[in-house]
DNA sequence: AGCAAAACGGATACTGTCAATCCGCTTTTG
DNA sequence: CAAAAGCGGATTGACAGTATCCGTTTTGCT
C-alpha cells in the first residue's frame, strides 16, 4: 500500500469508472426528485448497478451527498448576491424568496438539505452562513423603501421557506405549481400597507435559533 | 359468553375498570401532546400500565383514537358554526381560521388526523363534510363585504390550515406560539386591499381535491 | 492467452421502530 | 380459598433502510 493519502494514487479501471459515473447522475436524478429520502438501494438500481458498487465508490450516504450538492448552493448564494444588487428593494426581496422557492419545489434534496436534519453537515451550516447576512441586508433596504412591513424581520424568511416545504411535498404530483398560490399570499401578507394594521401576534424568532425551526420541519417520507 | 353484544353484558371487575380508565387517560394526553404517533408502548408505560393491558381494553389503535375523538370535533364544528353567525362576516372567517389553527396547536392528535393520512376514517370524512359548505359560506359573505380578496377561495382555507401543521410540530417546544405570527400574514395576505395588485400565480385546487393535498401533509406516517 | 488483482452484484445481516401476541403470574370475587 | 379475570412485559413479526460479505465476473498486464 504505497503512499495511501498522496495525489491520484491510480487511474479507476474502466468499469469502475463508468460504474462511479452512473451512481452519481442517477443519485443526482434521484435526490432531485425524490428528495434524500430516496434509498441508496434505489440509486443502485436505477444507475443499473448492485449496491456494493455503490458502497465502494461512497463509504456512506452523506459522503454521497455531499460531493453531490456543492454546486447546487453556490446558485443559490449566486441568486441571492443578485437579489442584493438589485436597485428595486422589494423586488429583489420578493424575487429572492421566490427563487428559493422554486429551488425547493424543483430540486427536493436541496429542500431536504435546508429544511431536515442534515443541518449539522458542515456544508450546509457553511451556506446558511454566508445567506444569513444577506437576507438581513434585503430586509433593511426594503424596510428603508417603505414595501416591506416594519414588524417583519430578516429571521422571518427562512421560516417562510420552511412553511413552503411541506406544501411543496404535498402538492407535488397533484399541481406542482401550487405552492406559488400560497407564496404569493405570504408575500402579499409581508407587504407595507398604507392603513394601520393590528400587530403580530407573536415575535419572530431569535435570528440565531431559527435554524433550530429548520431541522425540525423535516419532510422526510417517503413511498 | 352470553349475548355478547348486548347491554352491559357484565359489570368490569375493579381494578379493569381502573387500568381502563388510565390508559384512557393517558392517550388523551399523549395523542394530545405528541400527535398519533405516541406508541401504544409509551401510553401503555404513561399509565402504568402494561401493554397487553391496553391491547385487552382496546384491540388495536384506531379503535382507541376514534373512541377519543368525536367529541373534539363536535367542538370544530361549534365554532364554526359560531363563525357562520357572526355579523362581521370577516371577523367569523379570521376567528374560524384562527381558531382552527389553535386546535391543531393545542391537540396534535387532531392536527394529525385533520392532515395526515387517517382521512379515510369514517368520521373524519363526515366531519370534513359538514365543514365545507360552511367554508363556503363564510367566503362568500366575507367577498360581499369587500373584506377579502376576490381571489381567494374557499378551497384556500384548508390549505393554509394543512401549511400551518409542520409549522406548529417544528416550533412546538421551541417557541409554542410561533405559529401564529406567520398565520396573521397569511391572513393579512388574503384581506382586500384598496390598491390593484398582481394577481395570484395560480388557481387553487378544485374544492374536491383538497382531500388529497391533506393527505399528505402528514407529518406522522401512516398505520 | 493466461492470470492475479480489481471490481461487481445482490443476498444477507443488521438496525430501529412500532403494533400486536402470548403465557406465567397476580388480583379479584363469590 | 380456589377459579376466573385480569395483568405485565418479553417477545414476535412486519417493515424499511443502511451496510457488509463473498462467490463470480471483468479488466489490465505480460
Amino acid at each position: 500500500m504505497p503512499h495511501a493519502s498522496s495525489e491520484s494514487p491510480r487511474p479507476l479501471r474502466r468499469d469502475a469508472a463508468r460504474n462511479r459515473q452512473r451512481i452519481l447522475e442517477a443519485a443526482d436524478e434521484l435526490f432531485r426528485r425524490r428528495g434524500l429520502s430516496a434509498s441508496l438501494n434505489d440509486i443502485a438500481h436505477y444507475a443499473g448497478v448492485g449496491v456494493g458498487t455503490v458502497y465502494r465508490h461512497f463509504p456512506d450516504k452523506d459522503q454521497l451527498v455531499e460531493g453531490l450538492f456543492e454546486q447546487r448552493f453556490e446558485e443559490l448564494v449566486r441568486r441571492m448576491e443578485e437579489a442584493v444588487a438589485d436597485p428595486d428593494a422589494w423586488h429583489g426581496l420578493t424575487s429572492f424568496i421566490r427563487f428559493s422557492t422554486e429551488l425547493q419545489a424543483s430540486d427536493h434534496a436541496i429542500k431536504d438539505l435546508l429544511t431536515g436534519g442534515h443541518v449539522g453537515l458542515e456544508r450546509i451550516s457553511r451556506i446558511r452562513a454566508r445567506l444569513m447576512p444577506m437576507g438581513e441586508e434585503l430586509v433593511r433596504r426594503a424596510h428603508a423603501d417603505g414595501q416591506l412591513r416594519q414588524d417583519i424581520e430578516a429571521a422571518d424568511l427562512p421560516v417562510i421557506q420552511a412553511m413552503m416545504g411541506p406544501l411543496i411535498d404535498a402538492s407535488a404530483e397533484l399541481d406542482p405549481d401550487l405552492h406559488r398560490r400560497y407564496l404569493d399570499i405570504m408575500i402579499r401578507g409581508i407587504a407595507a400597507r398604507p392603513e394601520q394594521e393590528p400587530p403580530l401576534s407573536t415575535p419572530p424568532l431569535a435570528l440565531d435559533r431559527v435554524d433550530e425551526i429548520m431541522v425540525n420541519v423535516s419532510s422526510a417520507r417517503r413511498r
